[in-house]
DNA sequence: GTATAAAACAAACACTTGTTTGTTTTGTAC
DNA sequence: GTACAAAACAAACAAGTGTTTGTTTTATAC
């Protein structure tokens, strides 16, 4: 009994709309405020259908945040390329962590809004995601050359802490992400550089 | 037809214990997450009682983040009383705010955990009782006698940001908060100050 | 002790939730 | 054009949602 070979998937395939959607409204209402029904009303689909392509909602969310972890790393990752001292290097991650936050991305914003403890069958998973994708962060900031034995760890924590928070009072036109994150790493930076400069 | 006078409420009135139980589930698991069930369970109660007290589980939430918000006036309140100097003033409010935050009330945590744009029908008394309870943060910035132009709307959301974040990844017994406060006010300080010290 | 209002009960309401099941449509490869 | 899997439909499920209604208990003030 041969097994039959896996057929490549329809072009109309609707999966990316489904991802999109519920990217969309995951960041606007967080996960438990949207429902199934909300996301394939607008994809207009039947809620079971949504089943064919995710085991639960939480395996949809789960595939959402990776996708928003993946466009931070891709961002970020490109930024950093461009540069090679260390202080740049920082502050062109935060810009471009800053830009796919607030303007860029859907998805990126489910990864800041959306508490992976909030969702316990998952929890773990999307803590993995988050941490893997911080891990960036971590090195940028190992790689200073700091004056004073300066905790590293709060360092970061700060800084992203300042520039996760920015989704909370950010206004499209009225705030300006690069400007946000330039005057940010700007206000650590001349404090804690060895020399002078200030 | 003379109107009865109102009497005094019972001695044994559950209103209290209802406040504290929604204010620890509201923390622990969010606003939507919540149920009336819920909360009126962990106080041997039925749903329908809290009616009585309440006329809709929004105005539930209003309570309990209005008695957040005093709690954090309270403490920062008394904190910078202590305090003559600008600076001292503002490290003394950053510590108030964070161990009120982090280690003092339920109640604090759902003023910083609850996004006011997720329960529209109460939005702007949420943004309202927020925006009160940050202006002795503006307050205590525009006090701050500053060396650069600088902006002090960024100065002031990069702080409060990098301190309400610290509910992310705060962990009782490893971090400690008037510790992290004192941290975060450290490195904005010695950079802004007009003359010296560094 | 009795009147009275405070505070709770008991039971349902109409609706929404995530999910499952069996069936049907539909694009594609031969 | 026919076979077949991909992808969707149609309809229900059980459980949970915030809330309302009428009734009953109960602490307190006189």
């Amino acid at each position: 009994m041969p097994v039959p070979a896996p057929r490549a998937p329809r072009s109309d395939n609707r999966l990316p709309q489904i991802l999109d959607e519920a990217a969309r409204l995951f960041r606007r209402k967080g996960y438990d405020a949207t429902s199934i029904r909300d996301i394939v009303r607008a994809v207009d689909m039947l809620p079971g259908s949504l089943y064919y392509h995710f085991p639960s909602k939480e395996a949809l969310l789960v595939a959402v945040y990776a996708e928003g972890v993946r466009r931070f790393s891709d961002a970020v990752g490109a930024a950093i390329r461009a540069k090679a001292a260390p202080w740049p290097r920082l502050e062109a991650a935060c810009i471009a962590h800053l830009e796919t936050l607030l303007e860029e991305s859907d998805f990126a914003q489910v990864v800041v809004r959306v508490r992976p403890a909030d969702v316990p069958a998952v929890a773990p998973r999307l803590a993995a995601l988050r941490r893997d994708y911080e891990g960036v962060f971590v090195a940028l900031i190992q790689a200073l050359p700091l004056a004073r034995a300066m905790d590293r760890r709060s360092l970061r924590l700060m800084l992203l802490g300042a520039l996760n928070w920015s989704q909370v009072w950010y206004r499209k036109g009225r705030d300006n992400p690069r400007a946000i994150a330039r005057h940010f790493v700007m206000l650590l930076r001349s404090q804690l550089e060895p020399k002078a400069q200030a």
